[in-house]
DNA sequence: GGCGACTCGTGACGGACGTCACCGCTCCTG
DNA sequence: CAGGAGCGGTGACGTCCGTCACGAGTCGCC
């Protein structure tokens, strides 16, 4: 815990609280892994600070992320849910602050607040059509297109917490980013190549400086 | 209502009278539309009887399956649940016999049956573990191996109902088979030769009959 | 029963991306 | 400081699939 306040995330203050009760605190080092596909899911993770990656491998061992969960999102919450085992592998980006619950105790929880278990809902929900849209967006362009629209969509919520300047930075290795658009390292570092041709981003070691947002909003949606 | 007794979904037979109490009966004509994608959401279609599609359309014009909602399916939860806009588009592949339920009466529904809404959770969880599931399959292998692994999906879910014989006609165009495995219609219809070619299955005019259940399972999961 | 719309099959062609290979750079560690 | 590992950039090559085009068979409707 770092003691500079709750996450912004589905929960009031009470419910934070109620649920910490019934938690046990956690730290999980960067590059730990929170737990692995095909594992039981006996516990959900709540995470109160720093990010965790969830993502799957196909058996030729290509990365396809899943999802990011940030400060306020629930980790393995579908096992605690439905009782089926891991679906997926969550690893810690950075060190991590988290909440630990069984999964009874969830369930309890949740039970014993309807109007969490609307909340809750609606952050499913949300993961739905999250997923959906991935679904769509994996066939929508080439992989330039997807490159710029990724970027955007991470600038974009970046932008929410801290005031958007001009510029952008982002904080991720090529290999990160290719998982996500759902390509090769190589196509990817050949996509932020056209990118940076046009003058319209930088790239270096784990970063990407995006310098022109509505050039490649642009590119992101057009046809070629 | 068809009168042979309440489809098997996630209520139980006192529930769906709570339910119905809410909705207002409704038919569906075989590739009617339910709702399109933009609209906003103000009701929730429990269906009865028939199976519906859920697809979306990229701006190139291809479509895309996201789900085939069957007896005792919600569709169009999502907007009830968050408020927001559809995000797809649903069209009856079937006459469909249905319960319409505004979102307001949804919502009461729910809050008022806190043990449906854990049900609901789960029904959630298994349409993101779905949705998930998509994104890797996309991803892993040829055309060739997703058409025959959708096949065998499709398969396996009918025989569920129906007694299970040697062989399995499935009904549905190419067209429908090459959204659902993210594909042209032609390559589809080429792999779908591939196959054929190889004594797995033979094909007809919206009509799939696959002879070779363990054939196609085991190519289905082949590099090659 | 005949015409038209729909579905399916298949060929040719081009391009985008995966694969493999190699190199340079930076950062970390001992 | 020297060595090595990790990351990024790029070239060559092959191929799978999308696009366009056309034809044949089948179903439905008047």
């Amino acid at each position: 815990m770092t003691g500079t306040g709750r996450p912004h995330g589905f929960l009031t203050g009470d419910e934070w609280r109620t649920l910490e009760a019934a938690g046990r605190p956690r730290r999980y080092r960067a590059r730990q892994r929170l737990f692995r596909e095909g594992e039981p899911g006996d516990h959900v993770i709540a995470v109160l600070d720093g990010r965790v990656k969830v993502s799957v491998q196909t058996r030729s061992g290509r990365e396809i992320l899943l999802a990011i969960k940030e400060p306020g999102d629930l980790v393995g919450e579908l096992s605690a849910i439905d009782g089926r085992p891991r679906s997926a592998t969550a690893i810690a980006l950075e060190p991590v602050d988290a909440l630990v619950v069984t999964a009874p105790a969830f369930v309890e929880f949740i039970e014993g607040h309807p109007r969490i278990a609307v909340r809750l809902l609606r952050t499913l929900a949300a993961q739905i059509r999250d997923a959906d849209r991935r679904s769509v967006d994996r066939d929508t362009g080439d992989i330039t297109c997807r490159v710029a629209r990724r970027l955007v969509d991470l600038a974009e919520r970046l932008s929410e917490h801290r005031g958007s300047g001009v510029e952008v930075t982002l904080v991720l290795g090529q290999d990160d980013l290719a998982a996500w658009v759902g390509a090769t390292r190589e196509a990817t570092s050949r996509a932020l190549g056209r990118l940076r041709a046009e003058g319209w981003l930088t790239t270096a070691r784990q970063r990407i400086v995006l310098t022109d947002l509505p050039a490649l909003r642009r590119r992101a949606s057009e046809p070629a």
